[in-house]
DNA sequence: CCAGTTCTCTGACTAGTGTCAGCTAATGAT
DNA sequence: ATCATTAGCTGACACTAGTCAGAGAACTGG
């Protein structure tokens, strides 16, 4: 582990860094990646990359200079700055993707194909799980800017998957303040400050509670994070003083069954009207604790 | 794979410098971590980081004033100049090594015990492969100084492992000159700078030459870098004007013979009587040269 | 013994990375 | 309207990393 450290380190970091940053520094390319083809503002590049703001700022200045970046004022709320690339920065991003393929290219070269197969098949196998070991689970006010972003991802995937799309007003609603404490908890999953997921337990009665708004990235899903989300809101639950889990979930969502099976939910009778429901489940707590996997199979 | 870079380069490497720079710049651990217990000279050091001497020497100086090291001329060549750790030195290169492993237990925390062996699994693959395609195979006097101690860790094992031990005066010698254009070639495997295996190739009469001196450190064996290296003596012995290519070794030598089978060598009756053979192979470049395969099964 | 080479070191210099304190503008709460 | 807070910016500063030229000591081949 410590060797892998070093050598990958010593070899795809650094030499990767020579190779992008040849005619320009290090900062300045993280940067490009990071505001990427869609944009972004200053406050979510900061927090993605944790750098002091005094140096972003000249980063960005520098970059704004070269004619790579443009920055906006932000309509709501004129605090806030957007960066987006411009047409010169769009191209030093492409040249930027295209060196760092050459690069895997050069490094993979002296190696025969199923030599290839079998590390880029390692390779995927390693940054998975790292994904999952560096995802944080935090507890957040549901009516934050990032949770309300979770939620929209959320129900537009609902409105994709169900038959006859979604509507939230005609399913069971849960106002932000069932879903803060003392009566309930909404929880964020972040990579890299990114948000990636969401989950939140919400109280019905003494002791009883829902889980709701479960959502996963889908350029992460099936590595393990649903489980982990789950496993925290459980634990909020807890501290909440609940001990009896209820949930509904539509038949379009096989994943979601399969992973609150796996998780020791039993599947029950209707408890509720939900017209997007077709599969309810529960799940005891004080009996569940001990015999809950810690790992999916 | 490029995402692979990212990912760990940011994760472990970011982190791992973070972690084990905290009070000591990150050039001067690194030259801690390359000097180790058992001492370098400044030359290596030079070659194995690529640095330039007189950064190097800086460095150098600075660890020496914090009293970590000490430099002392080599007896035998006053120009080079020897760096071992002090004590002070070993323990600091201790506190490293803890900091590192408690880095990675922080990191494979998060993930269940599966998990945790799936992921030192992948990565140990990764590193392996790495190794393998970072290893470079060069052309070199069998009388520089690398040749020669490659050829001492050589006989050293045949001793070790001979029964009755080794006695190379005893053996076919093989003199430098005969491992030299225009009658063989000398090469040596690298990784980062570092030998760690070699292999020569030797004529005998006009077309006919014999391998002689495989090995690969144990360090690294099983990982392919056997079969590279004999692809590249094949291709030496070609551009010498060779056409069958002979070798004998000795029945301790197991993983040897497969490595030669593996790649197209038949077994052949002695056609020598050295005292440690015991088996002799041979293959025709010109009939085997597509046939080769392209990886170990 | 001499000339050229190797090895290391010193000094001068540069670019990049990062930190800190204080400032201004915009916003939100009272 | 006032005050605290948030977001971003500027200037000053420090340190790391790295380059380059040149000097001196030690060695090698003739």
């Amino acid at each position: 582990m410590r060797s892998f450290n070093r050598a990958v380190t010593l070899r795809v970091g650094i030499l990767t860094d020579r190779f992008l940053g040849r005619d320009r520094p290090l900062g300045e390319a993280r940067l490009i990646f990071e505001i990427g083809r869609q944009g972004s503002d200053v406050r979510e590049l900061r927090a993605r990359l944790e750098l002091d703001s005094g140096y972003l700022s000249r980063l960005l200045r520098s970059l704004e200079k070269q004619g790579l970046v443009a920055v906006a004022p932000l309509e709501s709320d004129r605090r806030i700055r957007q960066v987006r690339l411009t047409q010169d920065g769009e191209s030093e991003l492409a040249e930027l993707d295209r060196r760092g393929d050459q690069f895997a290219q050069a490094m993979l070269d002296p190696l025969s194909e199923p030599e290839r197969e079998r590390i880029v098949e390692a390779m995927s196998e390693v940054e998975r799980l790292l994904n999952l070991s560096f995802t944080r689970i935090t507890v957040e006010d549901p009516s934050g800017y990032e949770a309300k972003w979770c939620l929209a991802q959320y129900f537009a995937e609902l409105e994709e998957r169900f038959e006859g799309g979604f509507d939230a007003t005609k399913s069971i609603t849960a106002d932000s303040r069932d879903l803060r404490p003392p009566r309930g908890a909404f929880l964020i999953a972040r990579l890299d400050g990114r948000p990636i997921g969401c989950g939140a337990v919400k109280g019905l009665s003494p002791g009883v509670g829902s889980i709701k708004r479960m959502w996963v990235s889908a350029a992460v899903r099936g590595i393990g994070i649903g489980r982990r989300l789950l496993q925290e809101l459980e634990k909020e639950a807890a501290k909440l003083g609940l001990e009896l889990l209820r949930l509904e979930t539509n038949k379009s969502l096989v994943e979601a069954q399969a992973l609150y099976r796996r998780n020791g939910y039993q599947e029950v009778k209707a408890f509720n009207d939900d017209p997007y429901a077709d599969h309810w489940f529960e799940k005891n707590l004080e009996h569940h604790r001990a015999s809950t996997p810690s790992a999916s199979p």
